[in-house]
DNA sequence: TAGTTGGGTTTTTTT
DNA sequence: AACCCAACTA
């Protein structure tokens, strides 16, 4: 058993079983990846298993590519018909054979997010939604946590359409689905969704499936949603033999759907699995575990696991606190540098991670500043930037003109002149005809009321046809060059006045690189199969990770990563864990914090800071918040403090959270002149307002603080009056109902008011918005 | 039709 | 503080 051989004993155990279900607990760090690609080596090499019943599953095509491409490297030949994909791509590939069993078209096109929210924006108007009273965004989510629970418009309906404010979503999703329909497009979770309704309405399809695929894996399986679960056990109904591999304790995505009850109760759903757990780390000392191990074991619903090394490295955790978050920022840049000069690390060895993506400025001003170089991960994906949207749509539109959306995204873009009100016509008229938007372009002369636009819609129209024929007789690079001429496309942003047009200019050219990139390696392949491909991925294959630059992201895109030294960053109750969370009073919401807690300390090989300010501002106000949660949570004797009364803050910080009590959404306020007096802020508050907060703690001894998180604003700013009711009072609710007033606290702009609902429990409102009535 | 201004909102991210 | 959207004005 060669190929098994360099595994340990557990991750031995986990590789080497194969018939039957299987979960495999894989703590941070354990050689997950390995596993499963060892295990299918060994199936294929050593078990003559047919590479062709095998399939594993992944999140993103990231994993994807790097599962691919070990396996090729331990097989070598012969393991081209494994299906190493995500869950999308894998979806897809069987609705573009067999999604007409269920009344769509084969060649569907997939929206992304973006054309979604265009399409809500038209449902909106056409079922005269206010959007003040409820927004895309609102619904969209709605949408696609139904579907992320295999719930389609009628089963919507049913279940929630006759709850108060759930009926308009319920319309808007059935309005919603149709326009998909109508245009033959799946958003990205129908693509799941309607693979299983496929499955269910179709066992004859299923079983193609089930007999192809004998052996399954699933990679990250804590982050599987209710349909993705419903596909796989589907799949694996037949032949039961379904390896799946994640660690409960990183289930972080619970936002965009996955439920954690997929892994907790995978032996309830798969019974007689057997469970291996790895929890040997090969990657950070034991005191960066410790203190992982240490925050985790808070969490109720989880898995019982610790994970240990054998390295002997005892370096402490790192903990400081600042007086702002720009003093954090600084403060963490001077220590990468210092540790640059004395030859410790290179730039590339440094990772930043902070919980919320508007924590990445004050970094990198601080970067850009000293002339450091850095990637900053996250922002926009490639293919949503709009320059890259609008080329695509071109794209799209001369490949088959029967996206509308893409059309109608260009059709005046360069500008040409045809506004809103001439797109209206246009798509009134496809409408009442019922044709294709574009095929009505074509007959602009015949649109009633077009008028003078109708010239400009065929000037538009017989462009297409030039590049139409450009394609296909020069290809597809050069037709996407020509779009770019011909229309000016390239010449307006140069002339834009926009500060980002250099870089917008950059992208266009990374787009031609990319399509001629394609066209390369597909010699046959063709521009539908370009824009699928680019419809499944979000970015790039960032170029390498240019191992000289210090890394910048938030905490999730930090998953599944690892760095030799690692600043965890705004670590403070209200920012992580987030107020968000903290106000739910859902502990569930906390411990999923929590767990994003354990992925950031368990990011870092060899060193680990933590940091944190005693005052940022968070949306253009300073708040000023106690050390977070987690941070408390670690054993002091793990934690080494470098400034000079860090440790004193955290103290202070613990005592003021043995009291229970609620940090609020907005931090209450608090006037200045009382602030002042009360001595943190006379420093503290004075010099951070006035931008020259000294890095050094503010306190020597004991800090006097206020009792509660505060913000600083312009004094004077009561929106609204003290309410009407008080503790104790029995209030109504529009959507509520019913209910008893636990708390009215001032807050910034208005009271708070807590009030546990006899039929909704427990909420937090803000009075001058909930419009309680006194009952 | 197109550019400007003001008001309201604000986690996390993949596909 | 920054961004997005809607309404307003030239």
């Amino acid at each position: 058993m060669s190929i098994l051989e360099g595994l340990n004993e557990r991750q031995y155990e986990a590789a080497s079983h194969l018939e039957g279900p299987q979960l495999i607990i894989a703590g941070a760090g354990s050689g997950k990846t390995r596993v499963l690609t060892h295990r299918i080596a060994h199936m294929i090499k050593e078990c003559g298993i047919d590479p062709f019943n095998i399939m594993a599953i992944t999140f993103t095509n990231k994993a994807a590519g790097e599962m691919r491409e070990r396996v090729d490297r331990i097989v070598g030949e012969g393991c081209e018909a494994v299906w190493v994909m995500t869950f999308h791509a894998t979806c897809v590939r069987i609705l573009r054979r067999h999604i007409d069993h269920i009344g769509y078209d084969n060649n569907f096109t997939i929206y992304d997010s973006d054309d979604s929210k265009s399409v809500m924006r038209e449902v909106f108007k056409k079922l005269n939604i206010d959007t003040k009273y409820l927004k895309e965004a609102t619904v969209l989510r709605a949408i696609s946590n139904a579907k992320d629970e295999c719930l389609g418009p009628n089963e919507y309906a049913e279940n929630y359409g006759r709850q108060y404010d759930k009926r308009e979503i319920a319309q808007a999703y059935e309005l919603y689905q149709r326009t998909l329909k109508d245009n033959n497009a799946l958003d990205f979770d129908d693509l799941i969704r309607l693979t299983v309704a496929l499955f269910k309405r179709c066992p004859e399809v299923l079983e193609i499936y089930q007999n192809r695929f004998k052996y399954i894996m699933v990679d990250e399986y804590q982050d599987t949603n209710d349909a993705q679960f419903e596909l796989v056990r589907l799949l694996a109904s037949k032949n039961k033999n379904l390896c799946v591999v994640g660690d409960d304790d990183q289930s972080i995505y619970k936002f965009r759907g996955a439920n954690i009850k997929n892994i907790l109760n995978f032996e309830e759903h798969f019974p007689g699995a057997k469970v291996v757990k790895l929890e040997q780390n090969y990657r950070s000392t034991q005191n960066i575990l410790n203190a992982a191990n240490a925050v985790i074991k808070n969490n109720r619903g989880r898995k019982n696991k610790e994970l240990w090394t054998d390295r002997e490295d005892e370096e402490l955790v790192h903990f400081n606190v600042y007086p702002s978050g720009r003093d954090e920022a600084s403060e963490v840049i001077d220590q990468i540098e210092r540790m640059k000069r004395r030859g410790v690390a290179d730039f590339g060895d440094f990772a930043i991670l902070y919980r919320t993506n508007a924590q990445s400025r004050e970094f990198e001003e601080q970067l850009v500043r000293r002339n450091i170089p850095y990637y900053l991960v996250g922002g926009v994906n490639f293919y949503s930037r709009r320059e890259i949207k609008d080329l695509l749509a071109y794209l799209k539109t001369i490949d088959n003109a029967r996206d509308d959306l893409a059309v109608k995204r260009i059709i005046n873009v360069p500008k040409r002149g045809i506004g809103a009100t001439s797109i209206e016509k246009v798509s009134a008229f496809a409408e009442s005809n019922g044709m294709g938007f574009f095929e009505a372009c074509a007959l602009a002369e015949e649109v009633p009321g077009l008028n003078k636009a109708a010239v400009k819609v065929s000037g538009f129209v017989d462009q297409i046809a030039e590049f139409r024929d450009c394609l296909v007789k020069e290809g597809m690079t050069a037709a996407l060059k020509k779009i770019i001429s011909v229309t000016g496309y390239y010449e307006e942003i140069k002339n834009s006045d926009e500060d980002d047009a250099e870089d917008r200019l950059a992208n266009i050219d990374e787009m031609i690189s990319t399509l001629q990139q394609f066209e390369n390696e597909h010699p046959e392949g063709n521009l539908s199969q370009f824009l699928e491909e680019a419809a499944l991925v979000s970015d790039l294959d960032s170029t390498d990770e240019d191992s000289s630059r210090v890394l910048l992201m938030t905490i999730h895109s930090a998953k599944g990563l690892e760095f030799p030294i690692v600043f965890l960053c705004g670590m403070e109750d209200g920012v992580f864990p987030g107020y968000m969370s903290i106000n739910s009073g859902n502990d569930e919401d906390i411990e999923e914090e929590r767990r994003l807690a354990y992925v950031a300390i368990t990011r870092a090989k060899d060193i680990l800071y933590i940091s944190a300010a005693r005052g940022r501002m968070v949306r253009g106000e300073t708040s000023y918040n106690p050390v977070s949660r987690f941070v408390r949570e670690i054993p002091e004797e793990l934690l080494s403090e470098d400034g000079d009364d860090t440790k004193g803050y955290l103290d202070y910080s613990r005592s003021r959270a043995s009291e229970p009590e609620r940090y609020s959404s907005i931090p209450k306020s608090v006037d200045i002149e009382k602030a002042a007096a009360s001595g943190i802020f006379k420093k503290n508050a004075m010099a951070a307002l006035s931008g020259e907060s000294k890095r050094k703690p503010v306190f020597e001894k004991k800090p006097e603080a206020p009792r509660q998180p505060v913000v600083l604003k312009k004094a004077g700013e009561m929106k609204f009056g003290k309410p009407d009711y008080e503790v104790g009072d029995r209030v109504m609710h529009i959507k509520f109902g019913e209910g008893t007033v636990l708390a009215i606290e001032k807050a910034a702009r208005d009271y708070q008011v807590t009030v546990n609902f006899d039929m909704a429990g427990q909420k937090i409102m803000y009075a001058g918005f909930a419009k309680l009535q006194k009952c």
